[in-house]
DNA sequence: AATGAGGGCAACCGCTCCATT
DNA sequence: GAATGGAGCGGTTGCCCTCAT
């Protein structure tokens, strides 16, 4: 094809966003090349594809990240490094983009801010894991995270053996298991760091929830023995009885934890068994779920999850 | 008021992966 | 099995805005 027209580059004109929108409203996604041909727009389908994605779409989620969602993406990171895309997918609403640049304009701030304050001599862990434990003002501790990360990156990244590649579906399985932050859910933390592992949770009067557990993870301890995990009070979260609540519309992981939440808590982690948020509705359930008349309640398969993080070889 | 520095964000680039032929 | 094209991803760049001087 001799398309020798010039694509145009650089800033979108409000007229060039109208034409895409109006094209992707009315026939919807496909190949991304036709799509900018038809839409009378000189631009590279990959130009058009990162535009929509990145601003046009309409589920996208403008506008500051709340700190439920800076602690999210500070914890996946710690899990998956720079996965944007992967982590985007936990944050309903947020680009992979997005993300990239909130973490490398935001949090590497804080990062590097806190790392020149902080000579913690207490710890033996490498420079990375402070880095974790310090952003977000300490909100989010893992030991030795980092290495994990990287020797999972490097299996996953290397050779397409059958390995890296059962390790790269096994990721991604788990990541598929891990909740989505909705709306509704500023504990999140919480729910998705207790699917990964062996963890006792507790509830603390007043200053929020903490962590005392140990993370074993692909056959090989990811960290956090017996560190505190501490997640400040919320703001929307009273001490009894508080109705949480979140959403995962990929339908698979759909949860809903409503009442009494210690008990749930205590019932799926503290007797580490398979996780099943038995879910009571109080009301305000239809705010997040419109799905028809089947409720569907989150079931983590704990055992099962376990038995698959198994499989991994041993990150000894 | 002018200007330079720094930060945030949108977009591009190059690469890999995957499906199709 | 090789070639090809499209999609997606992460890294990087460059523009624009804000703020300090």
């Amino acid at each position: 094809m001799t398309t020798t027209m010039k694509m145009r580059k650089g800033l979108w004109s409000p007229e060039e966003d109208e034409k895409l929108m109006n094209y992707m409203i009315t026939n919807g996604q496909g190949c991304w090349s036709d799509i900018a041909r038809n839409a009378g727009l000189q631009r590279c389908g990959k130009s058009c594809r990162l535009r929509w994605i990145n601003y046009l779409r309409p589920d996208v989620k403008r506008g500051a990240f709340s700190p439920q969602e800076e602690e999210l993406i500070v914890h996946l990171h710690s899990l998956l490094g720079n996965r944007w895309s992967q982590i985007a997918t936990r944050l309903p609403g947020r680009t992979d983009n997005e993300i990239k640049n909130f973490w490398n304009s935001t949090v590497k701030k804080r990062l590097k801010k806190s790392t020149s304050n902080s000579s913690s001599p207490n710890t033996s862990h490498d420079s990375s894991s402070s880095e974790h434990r310090d952003i977000m003002g300490g909100l989010i501790s893992m030991h030795d995270s980092s290495n994990v990360k990287a020797m999972y990156m490097d299996a996953t990244r290397g050779s397409s053996s059958s390995s890296s590649s059962l390790q790269t579906m096994n990721m991604n399985q788990m990541m598929e298991r891990l909740p989505l932050l909705g709306d509704h859910g500023p504990n999140m933390p919480i729910l998705h760091a207790s699917c990964y592992g062996t963890t006792q949770v507790g509830m603390d009067d007043n200053i929020g929830i903490s962590y005392h557990g140990s993370y074993e993870i692909f056959g090989g301890n990811l960290g956090l023995e017996d560190e505190i995990f501490n997640i400040p009070q919320l703001e929307n979260m009273t001490n009894n009885n508080q109705d949480i609540k979140s959403e995962n519309l990929d339908d698979r992981n759909s949860m809903i934890i409503t009442n009494n939440m210690t008990n749930i808590i205590m019932n799926q982690c503290y007797n580490n068994q398979k996780h099943k948020v038995q879910a009571i509705t109080a009301g305000g359930f239809e705010n997040c779920w419109d799905g028809g008349d089947e409720l569907k309640v989150e079931e983590w398969d704990f055992e099962d999850l376990m038995r698959e993080s198994s499989s991994f070889p041993s990150l000894d």
